[in-house]
DNA sequence: TGCCCGATTAACT
DNA sequence: GTTAATCGGGCAA
């Protein structure tokens, strides 16, 4: 990767990437939801997006909910940056930061459809299945080697590359593995993908 | 300081 | 369908 930017065109580095205005500045549902089928790379290592969900700062379901703190301080910065969880103290999970009135909102990337460095994701995952590379939040930053590293990182600049692209439909849907606000239909995926985490259920 | 639990996964029965 | 692995955050004592 790593091609010769950074000209001084005058455009952000949110244009630059061909983000749409004001993308990030939204509730976080709306933010996952057009974030299907878009691509993201690390270090030119990744896949679409065909699976994320929403939380909010008002979600008790969210770890913002109850305030900022040092874990989730990243929730409560700039929007297009990276917060990165650990979970059940085995994997890591990556969340985009979003903007939406108040601070504390983010789309948890839960699914990809692997489309570059096939061989690389297989090697790390110790799977050859293109399914099982990304069909998991903890799957997929394994895949991506994604770490706590990355907590705080900017999606606009290397290693990161988060460019938009269609999906064939979006199907929506309640949230997993959480217990709180269970029934809040924030988890999105691109319908008919074989890439999810899970199913979604046919309405 | 100690205890409980989790935005998960893989390997079971 | 059930469960162990594994550890940091959040809260009670």
């Amino acid at each position: 990767m790593s091609s010769g930017r950074s000209e001084h065109s005058g455009l952000s580095n949110s244009a630059r990437q061909g983000w749409p205005a004001g993308f990030w500045d939204r509730h976080p549902a709306e933010v996952a939801a057009d974030l299907i089928g878009w691509t993201v790379l690390v270090n030119g290592v990744g896949g679409r997006i065909v699976e994320t969900e929403a939380y909010h700062h008002e979600d008790p379901a969210s770890h913002s909910h109850s305030g900022p703190t040092p874990r989730n301080a990243v929730m409560f910065g700039p929007p297009a940056h990276l917060y990165v969880y650990r979970s059940y103290g085995i994997h890591w999970c990556m969340n985009f930061v979003c903007w939406s009135g108040a601070p504390g909102g983010a789309v948890l990337v839960r699914a990809l459809e692997p489309t570059r460095g096939l061989d690389v994701m297989s090697e790390r995952r110790l799977a050859s299945d293109p399914r099982a590379l990304c069909s998991g939040p903890g799957k997929l930053c394994q895949a991506l080697a994604v770490t706590r590293d990355h907590n705080g990182a900017a999606l606009d600049r290397a290693p990161f590359a988060l460019t938009p692209g269609p999906a064939a439909g979006v199907v929506v849907g309640p949230r997993i593995g959480i217990t709180k606000a269970v029934d809040v239909p924030w988890r999105f995926g691109e319908a008919g993908s074989r890439f999810a985490s899970r199913p979604f259920r046919v309405s």
